[in-house]
RNA sequence: GAUUCCGUAGCUCAGCUGGUAGAGCAAUACACUUUUAAUGUAUGGGUCCUGGGUUCGAAUCCCAGCGGGAUCACCA
């Protein structure tokens, strides 16, 4: 980076940085600084007199002349910390205050903190500074977002493209941000304590996949080189876990990255957290209680209670939740009733809802198309939609009492499906068909049927696997209905964006018409501009930033506009 | 992918029917020993997203592009 594209602030900064050295301090110091306190804990627990060792960011300062006041952030919050000149320089050499203190720190600046506590005049807990330390010097200004006395917020930092490029500003300045993240972190650990506790094992799967399977998704691709094959990044971790099954774990569970190479939007990013968990010798109807007692248990985790609050809606994950058929749940909402109807009575049910249908799509695209529709977004509090239909479901055990059905549940919140859960299907014959079917799909153009067949799969499950039930969860679409925020880009620190454009220089310009004019010193203005053939925005841009590094110069003698070499 | 809105100082934003850019905070200097959006006085700070066009003249109008937001479509 040049030094001509730092704002005067930064240059500033910089020349702050070399005053520093030159006084012999070390901005950036080695040592560890010895902390004893928190922000937080200080003014909670206040105890007049305390001696604290505190260290975190000046994000105020408030000189008035011989004491001053700052602001002090660290992980757990902001403290207000006061300088006293005399106190802090009782002799002569009042340096320290009047230099370093007033003139070389600026915001954003990490220090150290060795004083006592106090309340103010105005009842503001305080450290008194006995002694600090400069820990690392802030060569670019943060944003400054300030809270008035009425906790209005002004010059808020709220930019999305700012804050999710520049996801470290945004967690220094907007403690809210942080907060969601570290709910984040409350959620991923109370449920890996609930399954834990339950005594299943956390375990890990490949990410590099030589047959990415388990979904059907549009994998990102990727080469090995010295295999010389492709692999893939996983879509899902399902196939995997169900080997581990087979090989004889009770329950296994995974915090998977999946990767999906298809749109972005507010609720979708490329790489995205699923949590999946496998139990043997389980049905989907023991997971609809295992899931809905995980849910309670995590909503108490993260937010201290079981309500939540989603947009307009209040959200209560308290179990039981209800459970309804997906064959009940469109003859509540529709008035027709499924069971046992063709393909083309479907297709003509679903045209009569003015429901875009085709001619390609099957029972079970057409079922899914109309709950879709008509269905889904009514279920505001939690609800388990039971037994999907076949087609839909390659990897699900039939149901028991209808061979057109699975034994399938989706957990639907705010109208969003947030969990998939089936009995497994573990007849390594019907798996097979099934595969092959979605290979038939595929090749008649159906994009969401997989094409590959997992042939190492399907050879686990011919060694067979216990009855088994799977569960998958959207960790992320969970966190932000538990953190009431709409964009996926909120609840994940880097959320995918297009890389940022590189400054274009406009050197060119400028050069061209330098070389014209150094090689006549002096030049009409006019001719200069023609004969650089440039547009006049370019022209304009140019000879300005020639004026204004002092390269060039423009005089005006009798209505003539010269130009000259300075 | 479609529609729509936005892009101006380090940050948050004004800028009318085109006439050479403003405010608050931040910065710099001075004053001020319990303030708290500290205060007062003064000063500096701009590739008005990029490119092209219209015009005597464009931050402003037109076209194209880039980036972002929102809504919709797509989405096991």
């Amino acid at each position: 980076m040049s030094f001509i594209e730092l704002s005067d602030q930064e240059i500033q900064r910089r020349e702050t940085l070399n005053k520093i050295r030159e006084m012999g301090i070390d901005p950036y110091p080695a040592a560890l600084y010895p902390v004893t306190d928190y922000a937080k804990d200080i003014k909670e627990k206040f105890e007049d007199n305390k001696e604290v060792c505190i260290a975190g960011r000046m994000m105020s300062q408030r000189v008035m002349g011989k004491a001053s006041f700052i602001e002090l952030q660290d992980s757990t919050g902001r403290i207000q910390v006061y300088f006293n000149r005399d106190e802090m320089c009782p002799g002569e050499d009042k340096t320290l205050y009047n230099e370093v203190f007033k003139k070389l720190l600026d915001l954003g600046d990490f220090i150290g903190i060795k004083g006592t506590v106090f309340k103010t005049q105005v009842g503001e807990t305080s450290v008194n500074v006995k002694e600090f330390t400069l820990l690392s010097k802030s060569l670019k200004p943060l944003p400054l977002p300030k809270t008035d006395a009425d906790g209005k917020v002004h010059d808020a930092f709220t930019d999305p493209e700012m804050r999710y490029r520049q996801r470290y500003a945004d967690l220094v300045v907007n403690p809210h941000v942080k907060e969601i993240f570290i709910k984040r972190t409350k959620l991923f650990n109370a449920m890996r304590q609930f399954f834990n506790d339950a005594g299943y094992m956390e375990v890990e799967t490949p990410i590099l996949q030589s047959i990415p399977g388990g979904a059907a998704a549009r994998p990102f691709v990727t080469h090995h080189n010295a295999l010389d094959i492709p692999l893939y990044m996983r879509i899902a971790n399902e196939l995997y876990l169900k080997r581990l099954i087979v090989g004889g774990f009770d329950g296994v569970y995974e915090f998977s990255k999946n990767f999906r190479n298809e749109g972005m939007d507010r609720t979708h990013n490329p790489e995205f957290t699923a949590m999946e968990i496998y139990v043997s010798y389980k049905d989907y109807n023991w997971m609809m209680d295992f899931t809905e007692r995980l849910l309670e248990h995590c909503a108490i985790a993260v937010n201290g209670t079981t309500e939540a609050t989603f947009g307009e809606h209040k959200v209560d994950f308290k179990a039981p939740y209800a459970r309804v058929t997906m064959r009940q749940s469109i003859l509540d909402f529709t008035g027709f009733d499924i069971a046992g109807k063709s393909e083309d009575e479907l297709r003509a049910a679903a045209k009569g809802m003015g429901i875009d249908v085709n001619e390609t799509m099957g029972k079970g695209k057409l079922i899914d198309e109309i709950f879709g529709e008509k269905c889904e977004g009514n279920y505001i509090q939690p609800t388990f939609i039971t037994d999907y239909p076949k087609e839909m479901s390659p990897l699900c055990k039939s149901h028991r009492n209808d061979p057109e059905l699975t034994e399938r549940f989706e957990l639907m919140v705010c109208g969003k499906e947030i969990a998939n859960a089936y009995s497994e299907l573990n007849d390594p014959i019907d798996q097979r068909e099934r595969f092959e079917e979605q290979v038939r799909l595929a090749e008649k153009g159906d994009d969401e049927a997989g094409q590959f067949i997992d042939q190492d799969f399907l050879r686990a499950l011919e060694y067979g696997m216990p009855p088994t039930s799977g569960l998958g969860i959207g960790m992320d679409r969970l966190i932000m209905f538990l953190t009431n925020n709409p964009s996926i880009q909120e609840v994940l620190f880097f959320p995918q964006m297009r890389p940022e454009a590189k400054k274009l220089t406009l050197s060119e310009n400028e050069k061209a018409i330098f070389d014209i004019l150094s090689a006549e010193k002096e030049m009409e203005l006019n001719a200069l501009k023609n004969q650089t053939g440039l547009s006049n925005k370019q022209w304009d841009l140019g000879i300005k930033a020639l004026t204004k590094m002092g390269v060039a110069a423009v005089t005006k003698e009798n209505d003539v506009l010269t130009v000259r070499v300075k």
